[in-house]
DNA sequence: TTTTGAGTTGTTCGA
DNA sequence: GTCGAACAACTCAAA
């Protein structure tokens, strides 16, 4: 028998089909009240940055149209959750509060004391499945300790498939809802300067969109997956990452959706991909100090350099490396940049700039928008082999050579330094080689039009070799 | 307990 | 131009 009021508190799960917490809500109360809580001082040092709260204003914006039809206008409110969720349950009546389970170490702590007082008050609060493929509390190796190492853990998840996809309500008995703060007021839009023209341009958050954008992918990309994935040039990646983070699609609709486009090599390539999201997540679960402490203790030492002119052109895209400032550009114009690019610019500023990658994931956190604090953190740590990745750390991405495997044509690069575009294709990922004539010609004055590279690639990768290798050496020695 | 095999995405050098 | 080995020797997971 369905009795009174379910407070839906929605999160990083900002979509109504195979949404866990609203489900439950619908199937145990007569009326649901869906919440979104903005609550920069819970996140701390790890507030939502600028690209990702252009995203979230859309994506609210969607999410309160999509629920609004459906009978349930969606409850805006700003400040700690922990004041917020129990002041609204009550305001309410509702009995009950559901909330899809998020995977951040300050959303478990905020999780952990809005139940307290839930619970003091007479209310549940039940968190659902449904961020990840599989429960990371679950994936435990036989003698049940923690997974450090990617391909046993996706061996162990792959042996069973992830949960299907809930089927979304079709219509909804809203509560007598509380006063709503209006998303307009919240100021999470550039206003001056307007930075934002790239993102528009390149993106429309929300659950519509997500789907037809997996459904695009699943037709057009996912057959040559393993190939064009890496290709920075082409369309060859899902970009699916923003409506995952947002949990405007869920990974397991993902997952069975690619299942059902095809069984081949190239789809599977695509789901380790969904795999590496969860290990992520699954990382970030067991190891709470993983955005801020390398995972191995060891490079705790390492003597990273401050260079806060090297840092800078990093950013700004003006390395002189032109695969790396186009990824930079590419970052700073749209808000994403591809996966293969991502590698390669967080190698070249760990690896030879010797800056540390907590720098990168923090340019990274407010340029994004599919800022994600488990793969963000993950990802740079494993870049910069601090990580679980136990390949040995000599592996140093060279940015020409990477440049001419996978953009031999120099169309990603062109597209990005535009000041490049005239020179021919032996010459666009490495300009300073160029013949001077060949330099004019392309209108292209290197100091000028373009910088100089920050570094000498094979000054660069020694130095970094240097010094990792003797921070391993000490490391062993104090061992 | 000890052993064994393997580890997302690389680069360089020399044959 | 292509190919295999070396890089340096670690950590993890399972048998």
């Amino acid at each position: 028998m369905k009795h009174g009021v379910a407070l839906v508190w929605f999160r990083q799960d900002l979509r109504i089909q195979d949404n866990a917490a609203l489900h439950q809500a619908v199937r145990t109360a007569e009326r649901v009240l869906p919440v979104y809580v903005l609550d920069d001082e819970g996140a701390g040092a790890w507030a939502m940055g600028g690209a990702a709260r252009w995203w979230l204003h859309h994506s609210l914006a969607s999410l309160g149209r999509d629920l609004a039809a459906l009978g349930a206008p969606l409850v805006l409110r700003r400040g700690r959750s922990a004041d917020v969720i129990p002041a609204l349950a009550a305001e309410a009546c509702a009995d009950s509060v559901h909330a899809t389970t998020a995977h951040e170490p300050f959303w478990r702590d905020i999780d952990a004391e809005v139940a307290e007082i839930l619970h003091a008050e007479g209310r549940t609060f039940t968190r659902h499945p449904g961020a990840t493929l599989f429960d990371p509390e679950a994936v435990r190796t036989q003698t049940g300790g923690i997974y450090g190492m990617f391909t046993p853990f996706a061996n162990a998840v792959r042996a069973g498939p992830p949960p299907a996809p809930l089927p979304g309500p079709k219509k909804l008995h809203g509560a007598d809802a509380p006063a709503s703060e209006k998303l307009d007021a919240w100021g999470l839009l550039p206003a001056r300067p307007d930075w934002a023209l790239g993102l528009r341009e390149t993106w429309t958050p929300g659950e519509r969109t997500a789907d037809a954008r997996m459904q695009r992918f699943l037709h057009a990309a996912v057959g040559n997956y393993g190939i064009g994935r890496n290709l920075p040039a082409q369309d060859g990646t899902s970009m699916l990452s923003p409506h995952l983070h947002f949990g405007e699609i869920s990974p397991r609709t993902i997952w069975h959706a690619s299942l059902r486009a095809g069984e081949g090599e190239h789809a599977r390539t695509f789901r380790a991909e969904l795999i590496w999201r969860d290990f992520s997540a699954y990382l970030l679960w067991h190891h709470r100090t993983l955005p801020e402490q390398p995972l191995r203790p060891a490079f705790a030492a390492l003597a990273w350099r401050r260079d806060p002119e090297g840092l800078h052109a990093w950013q700004r895209g003006q390395t002189g490396l032109p695969i790396v400032d186009a990824g930079m550009r590419q970052l700073w114009q749209t808000g994403w940049m591809h996966n293969r690019v991502r590698m390669i610019a967080a190698s070249f500023l760990v690896k030879h700039l010797l800056i540390s990658w907590e720098e990168g994931e923090r340019w990274f956190w407010d340029t994004l928008v599919d800022a994600d604090l488990a793969s963000n953190a993950a990802s740079w740590q494993w870049v910069a082999g601090t990580g679980i990745d136990a390949q040995p750390f000599f592996r140093v991405f060279n940015p020409v050579t990477q440049g001419e495997k996978f953009d031999g044509a120099g169309a990603y690069v062109r597209r990005y330094v535009p000041e490049l575009a005239g020179l021919p294709d032996r010459y666009v990922h490495q300009p300073w080689e160029a013949p001077p004539l060949e330099l004019r010609a392309a209108g292209v004055e290197l100091g000028k039009t373009y910088p100089y590279p920050l570094i000498g690639l094979a000054e660069g990768r020694q130095r970094a070799l240097d010094v990792y290798q003797r921070t391993v050496r000490e490391a062993a020695a104090n061992a």
